[in-house]
DNA sequence: AAAACGTGGAA
DNA sequence: TTTCCAAGTTT
């Protein structure tokens, strides 16, 4: 009972690999493609586009040449090195699965796609394509492109982004995979997901397995099935500029919280109807700050985060500082407050802060 | 299995 | 402006 696909497996993979040979592009990762960078790259680029992965990749590869190097570096360090890019979780997860790797293996990345599965951070995709990209194992590396690529490919009305639709899509691809060029397989389905059969055009006039595909006779656009996402939520968020001579107070933001390890200015979201000046004074006076005085909005900003619409208003504020220091408050010389130890959205409220506005 | 987790850019 | 999307994983 074997489909004309399936048959064919052969005609459709020198299809594909084919075209990403003469098609793909120009990517600092696909030049030295080692076990290591592969992995950087894979765990950069989740949930990352290309663009912003692209001008960080080489310089995190330089501070950190290896696991060994990764795994002796400090939180302070790896997040000054991850800032502005995203799921912080993935940094601290990447320091511990190369401290795992320097521990069990003398540092070497594991070369199965079962035992890469066993690393903080590494799920079904990234183990997948770690596997098949470096090692060559032919298993499937089923990203959000190869589910898209995939559904249209095969006509499967599933959505990827479940355990279950990714099953079922992957039951389907693994029989396609070339034993002798996974890698290649894996990684031009990924590219003309991202440059050809994309989410809101599938342009199936310039598809090299068009010949191959069930949706292109009928609607390419009905894959794949996708669910609602859920809705954004608008907040209101106080923030107090205390400065102190050419410093200013932070605070870092406790482990175990979103954002954990970075510095950002004393504040928090607002419930509905409350007034900054309430939130501040409690906010400072928690801190140890005495005789507090709200002044002026000296920054604006908008901010998202996760699913969370943030509008940051900045007030400057007077007040004692406490005697003794301990807890979460931090004093930093003003400059930084653009720097990498920072929030990206102290960053933006920083942009107002120290020079323009608008 | 749904929700949380960051950010920037395109539609 | 709002929504959607980007080489997902974890809980």
């Amino acid at each position: 009972m074997e489909s004309p696909l399936s048959r064919d497996a052969r005609g459709l993979s020198k299809a594909l690999v084919g075209w990403f040979h003469s098609s793909k592009r120009d990517l600092p990762w696909r030049r030295n493609r080692t076990p290591w960078r592969t992995w950087v790259s894979e765990v950069m680029l989740q949930q990352t586009t290309v663009d912003t992965v692209a001008p960080r990749f080489e310089a995190f590869v330089t501070q950190f040449p290896d696991p060994h190097s990764l795994a002796a570096a400090s939180d302070d360090a790896i997040l000054a090195a991850w800032a502005g890019l995203g799921y912080y979780r993935r940094i601290r997860s990447l320091r511990d699965g190369a401290r795992s790797c320097v521990e069990a293996f003398g540092g070497e990345v594991p070369r199965t796609q079962a035992a890469l599965m066993k690393l903080p951070g590494v799920g079904p995709y990234t183990s997948g394509a770690i596997a098949s990209l470096a090692f060559g194992e032919p298993v499937a590396a089923i990203d959000g492109n190869v589910g898209r690529v995939a559904s249209r490919l095969l006509g499967i009305r599933v959505d990827p982004s479940t355990a279950k639709g990714r099953k079922s899509i992957e039951s389907e691809l693994i029989p396609l995979i070339p034993k002798d060029a996974a890698g290649a397989f894996n990684e031009a389905l990924i590219e003309l997901g991202a440059l050809v059969c994309k989410p809101s055009f599938a342009d199936c006039g310039r598809c090299p397995i068009r010949d191959w595909c069930v949706a292109t006779d009928g609607d390419p656009m009905h894959y794949p099935l996708k669910r609602a996402r859920k809705a954004s939520v608008a907040v209101r968020c106080v923030r107090a500029f205390v400065p102190d001579g050419c410093h200013v107070w932070t605070t870092r933001i406790p482990d175990g919280q979103r954002l954990a390890g970075f510095q950002e200015l004393p504040g928090r979201w607002l419930a509905p109807g409350e007034s900054a000046d309430t939130a501040l004074q409690g906010v400072l006076g928690s801190l140890g700050f005495s005789e507090v005085s709200v002044g002026d909005t000296v920054a604006n900003c908008h901010h998202v985060i996760t699913h969370h619409r943030i509008e940051v208003s900045v007030h400057r504020v007077e007040a004692r500082p406490p005697q003794v220091s301990g807890g979460s408050l931090a004093r930093i010389e003003r400059s930084l407050l653009s720097s990498a130890s920072v929030t990206t959205e102290t960053r933006k409220v920083a942009r107002y802060l120290l020079k323009d506005r608008r």
